[in-house]
DNA sequence: TTTTTTGTTGATTGACGAGTCAATAAACTT
DNA sequence: AAGTTTATTGACTCGTCAATCAACAAAAAA
């Protein structure tokens, strides 16, 4: 019963089956049956649209990766102000979805990934920059010069949120996440006032 | 040949050749044909002495976990004012040894493990509260009550730089990070001063 | 209508791997 | 000396899995 143009329609199937099945193993320890069986087809078939495993894994990551880059680009539509658009960036990146037990395993294998597949390297490293180009923007009508910097340990500090609120044995919501992090930003914001108040106190 | 008190000489080796297995590779994808091969012994014995693989791998993730742990309270017995307590902490967790191309393995992999199995979860959270236990001890001084939330930011940053550097293409030493961890802390250092400051200006 | 392209799978190949076991041997105990 | 414990391995079992292939079916092109 071959219907045509099933190539996209399988693809995600499989993409999106493979995130599920990463999930439920906890890691990339997954074969291509349980995935194509997932999927709702021949494990044949699967190989026949991504030609392998690996290329499998990669489209699943390149997938989880724009889930979230579309997540924050809605969460920055509308915001206005600098502070909103941090805000933004926060909540989207501690969003229920991402804690879901898929996605959480989806990441820490990713890392696991980028140590030795190049495109999975490459995949990390866009999300990185894009994290970072997203924080300086938001940060440089507060911090100017400074905002480079502080985007770039604020998104470590997101990175290292995350993991442990991913590994944590009750996981709370982001909110208390973006909350810790909105308390290390005001006292960055405050070492301008700071310097302003030690200016007037002479 | 069997000389007597093999147990924990050949349990060692074992457990230092599944680190470095596991750099090799990259991911916990090491057979026990491997780690036996590069300890020097047959599989069966690594059966033998060890039941299983998965208690290869806690092994060799407590031996990770001790390394560190040895690491920090060195540097900590030299340590005598906070500050450099503090300094002592990041010190050892950014040491050239913590980026060893097996360590970082093991790190990021012990993560993958800890979503479930549930040995390596309860290592991690060892780790994760000795390190809590010993920021917030050091940041007592200074912060008083403040100390505790902090130093939670505090090991989620240490947690976070480190993936990131351990993870980026041109790994710089880890002075770089200790002292973009150490500005993070002037800024919350900072908002006691200004507390005071503001105080003065009314 | 023949041919080609696209979709699809069951069956198979070829390889690898975790864990077991029986057997061998040295050392220690009685 | 006989028996027990510890060390050690080669060979084997049983299972799994990625990747391939031949073959079938339907739609589109010629």
């Amino acid at each position: 019963m071959p219907k045509l143009g099933m190539e996209p329609i399988r693809k995600t199937a499989l993409v999106k089956a493979t995130i599920l099945e990463i999930g439920r193993a906890g890691s990339l320890d997954v074969t291509v049956g349980q995935i194509a069986k997932r999927a709702g087809m021949s494990t044949a078939l699967a190989h026949h649209y991504f030609g392998g495993k690996e290329q499998i894994f990669l489209a699943a990551m390149r997938h989880i990766l724009s889930l979230y880059g579309a997540e924050v680009r809605g969460a920055l539509a509308a915001a206005k102000t600098p502070e909103a658009r941090l805000e933004a960036i926060l909540l989207a990146s501690f969003s229920a979805t991402n804690f879901r037990r898929e996605v959480v395993s989806a990441w820490l294998n990713f890392y696991v990934l980028a140590q030795t597949v190049p495109g999975a390297r490459r995949l990390l490293h866009i999300y990185q920059r894009r994290l970072h180009a997203n924080l300086t923007h938001a940060l440089r009508p507060m911090l100017g010069a400074r905002a480079a910097p502080v985007a770039r340990a604020l998104g470590a500090l997101i990175d290292g949120v995350y993991l442990r609120e991913a590994l944590s044995e009750r996981p709370s919501d982001g909110r208390a996440s973006v909350a810790m992090i909105q308390a290390y930003l005001a006292a960055e914001l405050n070492r301008e006032k700071t310097t302003e108040l030690k200016g007037a106190a002479l």
